[in-house]
DNA sequence: TAAATACCCTATAAAAATGGTAGGGAATAC
DNA sequence: GTATTCCCTACCATTTTTATAGGGTATTTA
């Protein structure tokens, strides 16, 4: 499952893919209008600055507004940056792979039927982006 | 991610599927050949038993067994037993549904790719089974 | 250049989930 | 009836999740 942390972050992705011609967006804003606790969402928006999606402003006329429109946002990344791993195991992770104990790749059949389940999460996954989820379509 | 809980059950799963004819199987005898912590694994078969995947025998010559031959056994089956849901939001899960806050689904555009995602995931590992992860093939 | 604005960063903490342990109870075989 | 083996409940330590607090730093504007 997704976690508060991802699910907020596509909340907020969202509201600033809405409001892409206002510029930048106050935290406090984006807080009010998707009701998201204002300390944890600003948490939230530095590591989606951090990781490249969004870019921001500070002083007056400040806040933070997506670098890239909204269908060039893939929903991949989106989760990978707060959540982590797509995948269901280590083993078989692209961006966070690690190698199992007690276990050989090549002979375990988790490993294979895994990657399979991956290769089709992914498939979506990669190819929708922050467009395909805007609330006014 | 899978937890470790649900790993150990593939790999203790396994290990019955794969001497599935020597009848019952010691619990002590899992937890070494698999190399799992005795009464962890304990917990984990105890809940196989009780969704219906397992069976067992108490006193001399008892242990667990499969219910059914490995091929009958599916893979989501199992991960929803010891991990809870497979879908990525609560709202999208066909067997642990729950409704979102400050979300209507009919709008919701993440609740449509969810549904694609689990889908998705679904179509292999409802079809996959125990035989299709098991080591001797 | 001072004051207001608004993001930046670190630390802390409560709550929940995860991973594992303990020990006695109940059924079965001999 | 005794040894065997699963059954069941409770407990515990650690990690992760979900926040909260508070001051720091950069920018704008007057």
């Amino acid at each position: 499952m997704l976690s508060k942390k991802t699910q907020y972050a596509f909340h907020a992705l969202t509201y600033l893919a809405e409001n892409y011609s206002k510029g930048p967006v106050l935290i406090s804003e984006i807080s009010q209008e998707r009701q998201i606790s204002l300390k944890f969402l600003e948490n939230i928006l530095l590591e989606l600055k951090k990781s490249g999606i969004l870019g921001s402003k500070k002083g007056k006329g400040g806040g933070y507004y997506l670098i890239k429109p909204a269908d060039e946002v893939h929903l991949a990344k989106v989760i990978r940056v707060l959540d982590g791993p797509i995948a269901l195991l280590p083993c078989v992770s692209l961006n966070y792979y690690e190698k199992c104990e007690n276990c050989t790749e090549e002979i375990c059949g988790l490993n294979r039927v895994m990657t399979e389940v991956r290769d089709s999460t992914l498939k979506v996954l990669e190819n929708k982006t922050l467009k395909d989820i805007l609330r006014s379509r």
